[in-house]
Order: structure tokens, then C-alpha cells, then sequence
DNA sequence: TAGATTGTTAATCGATTAACAATC
DNA sequence: TAGATTGTTAATCGATTAACAATC
């Protein structure tokens, strides 16, 4: 019954691609043809055997003494996850996170390109934000259509979001990353994905809790 | 050797609190005396006897046949994640992400409070976000100290982050909140939870890429 | 009492870690 | 060749799920 947010196999390693990708394109740029799984592992904070483990995902086969080619890598990352080619996307909601995420330099070095906002704040209709055009909500399902965009990231309030969504999934949208906190329903075929900002400063209060919030030892 | 970001038990479970909060307090709010595990199952799209266990943690019996008091809930949630009373927090980075999380009615519902704000930014200084003064860099020591405070949020650009993380441990900083992914080290006195937009995305392109970008059956 | 819901104990599943063989 | 690093196979660990007894 319970739809399930998400379910995918390696979820955990899939979530670290990104990071791995980040520090292979840093090498790759400064001319480092070969990385070991101990630098990346350095690098990440996690054990080498996991890298190699993680890397085993992209089908990349490393050289013994070597380590595995730095550009070969990057290209099979980008390939898992399909960012090879930015892919279209619009932004729902464009205050002020929404805002925050047309203008982050990362979230559009990988993967995506965000090719329209909506938004129904009449100040913020018309004008461009970091160079992307608002367009109110009326003009989603249109939009939608004559631009195919598959994904769509979601900053309205909670209130609304049901809502939008629906009028995503109408406009043929298949994936959904949303910001907002409301108990939202998508479609069988539709994925979703829900990113919550508490759930990482819970586990930050819950360890300096445990501390005991006033120990002044080293 | 590697410092692993964070080891803290029953990590999953932790980081589904504050969904769990968010829920039992509407439930509260609306009156709700109790609450059943399948009733929070459903509004958290996961299996109920996962509900049950997450609870345990909190120390909370439910009654059978009746379910969970939600205000005792409530309490015991805030309770373990400290949450009970607002954690003086500050900001630095006041850059557009660091603006929107100043601004998110939900973090600062949550468990902190941000007193004050950091930019290098002169046109920011002195000026107030949201109702929270900026201050400069360099006030850093002297104001984490007087204001006693022990969490920091972290929104500056990759290249400064070290020396801004430094600062702050300098300042009495025990746990840091981190949106930039450059690669940080801290005492090991000093938590840190870095936050990655990017991870919750790779995920979601994932899905959209196995599916095939333009499998038009339903 | 009967029945719904919790709590407990065991089973399963998957992720991480360890040990070590393979290889350039 | 010797040695460093990968790849493989097995062990461990922890999270989720299942089964069912306990209880109001």
C-alpha cells in the first residue's frame, strides 16, 4: 500500500556519486590522470573499501598500483546519473530558497538546467532571477508541454504544494524534487523526492544533546 | 584514522524525528489527544511496526488499542533531540542560501534560534535579515563568545569555509551545520554535519535515467 | 468478551567492513 | 622481482520487516 518515497537499489552509495564527482572533476582539471580509492577516501571521510566498493556501481575497473583513470570516472558518474547532458528543469516558487537554488553554482554545474520559474507574485512575474524567466502559474501546464521538462524542483509553501504538484504531473513532469514539508501524493509512474533540511540538524542537536550542551573538557 | 562525519546510533531513525515532530504537532494543535502508529505510517509513507520502533527511542509507551498520547510525544521528541528550549545559533554566509534559511519559518520553528549573522559583504553589514543583525568576520570571536554560542550554521563559499570553520571553533563552536561542499576538518571535540543538495538530486536523475527519460507509458 | 493496537522477539535484508587473493 | 593497489569473497553490523504475544 504505503507508496514508499523512493525505493532503488544503493541508495547510500548513489547518494555520495555527487561528491565523488565533485573532488574527480577538481583532479581532472588540475591534470591528475589517476586517483586511488585511498585519496578518495581521504577526501570523503569514509574507508577506502567503501570507495571501491562505490565505485564498483559505475563499472569503471581500476589499474592495481595505479588506481582507477581520474576521466574515466567522471564520465561513468555522469552517466549513472544521467548528467551527461544538463537536463531541462523548471523551478516552482520563486522565493527566497528558490531563489538561493537558481543561483547555486553547483546544483547547476551537475545535472540540471533550470529553463523557467513560476511564480504568482506579480513583482516577481516577467523579471529574471540569475538569468531564468518567472512566468506566473498559469502558464505551467503550456510551459511544461512545448519545453518537454521532465523534473521540476518544488519551493512553495506547504499549503500549495498538493497542488502544483498535481499540476506538474498533469503537465507530464515525471520527477519531483521538493522543499517544502506537506504530506504530498504523486502518481505510480511519477518519483518524488523530498529534501528535508530539519532531519540534518536533528542528528546535530541529538549528538551535541548527548554531549551534554555546556562540557567545556577538550 | 578518518574522522567519520558523524557515528551516532539509530542515524535513520533520528533524522525521521522532525517529520514525526512536524505531524504530532498539527495532530496536537488540532486537538488530537492520541495517535496511532498507522496513522503516522501513512502520513510518513512507511511501514507502521517502523513507527513503533523509531518511538521506542523516545522512551514513549503507547497505550494498545488507543495509541500514542501525542502531546507526550511531542515533548519526549523535543526532549531527546534538545529541542526544548531554542539553541542560540549563528549564521555566516549571509549570502542568498544563507538569507532563505534566515528566513525558513521551519528552522527557526525547530529547535534553533538565529541570533545573529555573519557577512564580509559591506553592503550587508549592519543591516538586518529577517529580524537578525550582520555583523562582520571579524566580530566572529568576539560575539560567538558573549553570546555563548555553541551551533553554527556555515553558508560561505567553498574557498573560505576552512578558515571560517576555524573561527569558529576558535569561538567555543561545539557543532557546525555546513551547506558548502569543500572538504572541512574539525577537532574532535567539534561535530559537524555537512548538508549536500546534490546527493538528494543524483538520486532523484538516478530513478528518471533508469526509468528512461522518455517512457511516455503510463 | 472481542478486537484493535501496541510491544517483543526473531528473521530478513542490505550496507559496511575485513581478509586476502589477483595483478600490474 | 617486490610491492602497492585493486577486486573478490566472506563476516559483521545495523536497519527494516515479519510474526505474534500482550494488553487495554
Amino acid at each position: 500500500m504505503s507508496p514508499k518515497t523512493l525505493k532503488i537499489d544503493k541508495l547510500p552509495t548513489i547518494r555520495r556519486l555527487p561528491s565523488y564527482l565533485q573532488i574527480l572533476r577538481d583532479l581532472s582539471a588540475k591534470g591528475e590522470e589517476f586517483v586511488s580509492s585511498a585519496y578518495l577516501a581521504d577526501q570523503m571521510q569514509i574507508e577506502a573499501i567503501l570507495v571501491r566498493k562505490d565505485l564498483e556501481l559505475t563499472g569503471i575497473n581500476g589499474v592495481p598500483r595505479v588506481g582507477f583513470r581520474t576521466n574515466d570516472l567522471v564520465s561513468a558518474i555522469e552517466k549513472f546519473l544521467g548528467w551527461g547532458r544538463a537536463l531541462d528543469t523548471c523551478l516552482v516558487g520563486a522565493g527566497q530558497l528558490g531563489a538561493a537554488l537558481l543561483g547555486h553554482r553547483e546544483l547547476n554545474n551537475f545535472g540540471i538546467r533550470i529553463v523557467a520559474a513560476f511564480d504568482n507574485n506579480p513583482a516577481k512575474i516577467g523579471t529574471s532571477l540569475h538569468g531564468v524567466t518567472v512566468f506566473p502559474f498559469s502558464r505551467l501546464n503550456e510551459l511544461l508541454k512545448r519545453l518537454t521538462i521532465l523534473l521540476a524542483i518544488v519551493c512553495v509553501p506547504p499549503d500549495v504544494a498538493q497542488s502544483v504538484v498535481d499540476q506538474l504531473v498533469q503537465g507530464g513532469v515525471r520527477a519531483i524534487w521538493i522543499f517544502t514539508s506537506a504530506n504530498i501524493t504523486v502518481p505510480e509512474h511519477v518519483i518524488f523526492q523530498r529534501e528535508d533540511l530539519l532531519s540534518g540538524l536533528a542528528v546535530l542537536s541529538a549528538c551535541l544533546t548527548r554531549k551534554g550542551p555546556v562540557d567545556t573538557s577538550a
